[in-house]
DNA sequence: ATGGGTACCTGTCTGC
DNA sequence: TGCAGACAGGTACCCA
């Protein structure tokens, strides 16, 4: 489900409600993508100090019991593909999904996840241990001010595989998934099959502009499609409907009305306008 | 280093 | 109706 702006978006409804929510227990349901790496007990009476973002991470800082910021390090989570995180009521029985529960004096948090791709691990830093490993090899973040035509141009000289691709493997830049990685291609008017190494300086700055731009609206948008999986109404609704190309195959481009094209790279569905989108 | 493929797991939809 | 198969918002890891 969640690429970065429904993270964000995740982020963005808890962070003020869980800044100095006190954990009073921890319930783990079936098991995640790693394990926790600590005894759940062990983080009972810690404080989460913060909720922050790395790409589709989101990182919960803990502070020790009785301290203040003192850096007892925190838990990195990831929502793979189908996890959404809610505060559930208080007492209410974990449904067959729901496989991690952090119980605070603030309510109850709970992650749900069906496919169970996602995780969440115990780390004693950031930069240190599971998350550090996780973390080390991802890109810069889309909204930083490094982010830039010229970065992108710079690190996708030399590389033979197809644009598309090296977007959604995250190592150039973060939190772009399959749906964005199409959009993104669109709005830039670039074949999703063109090779990374053929794009000059001046695409590489339409391509980073058009990806801050739909992420960022897709940010401002309320992340529409993770409102769509919690209601289960399927694939349908507000973000399909602003979708240029994505799920869009054999519909009408929206903007020349030549047919929307579905093909797979890299075992993902890439939808494109043969049209607007040039090699 | 790069790139290709596999693996993880479960739900939903489509077509026969 | 039943069932097989395709497909789904991610990413670490193994191997050429």
């Amino acid at each position: 489900m969640p690429e970065l702006p429904e993270v964000e978006v995740t982020r963005l409804s808890l962070v003020e409600r869980l800044r100095g929510a006190q954990i009073a227990a921890v319930r783990i349901g079936k098991p995640l993508r790693w394990p926790l790496g600590c005894a759940p007990e062990s983080l009972v009476g810690h404080r989460v100090h913060e909720l922050t973002r790395r790409g589709k991470y989101l990182w919960f800082a803990l502070d020790a019991p009785g301290a203040l910021n003192s850096g007892a390090g925190g838990l990195l989570m990831h929502l793979g593909m189908s996890g959404s995180l809610n505060f559930s009521a208080q007492h209410a029985p974990p449904g067959p999904w729901d496989h991690f529960d952090l119980a605070t004096d603030r309510g109850l948090l709970r992650l749900t996840d069906p496919r169970r791709f996602g995780a969440v691990v115990w780390s004693s830093a950031v930069d240190e241990g599971a998350a550090g490993k996780l973390l080390a090899r991802l890109g810069v973040e889309p909204f930083e001010t490094g982010f830039t035509g010229a970065l992108l141009h710079e690190r996708l000289r030399g590389r033979k595989v197809a644009i598309k691709t090296a977007l959604l493997a995250g190592d150039i830049v973060v939190g772009v998934g399959n749906i964005y990685a199409s959009e993104a291609l669109f709005l830039a008017g670039i074949d999703p099959r063109t090779r990374s190494s053929r794009l000059g300086a001046a695409r590489c700055e339409r391509l980073a502009t058009a990806i801050t731009g739909a992420l960022a609206r897709a940010v401002q948008a309320g992340g529409s499609t993770l409102r769509d999986f919690r209601d289960t109404h399927g694939a349908s609704g507000a973000f399909q409907l602003e979708a240029g190309v994505y799920g869009r195959e054999g519909l009408p481009c929206k903007h020349c009305g030549t047919l929307v094209r579905r093909i797979v790279q890299a075992q993902r569905s890439t939808y494109f306008c043969p049209q607007c989108q040039r090699r």
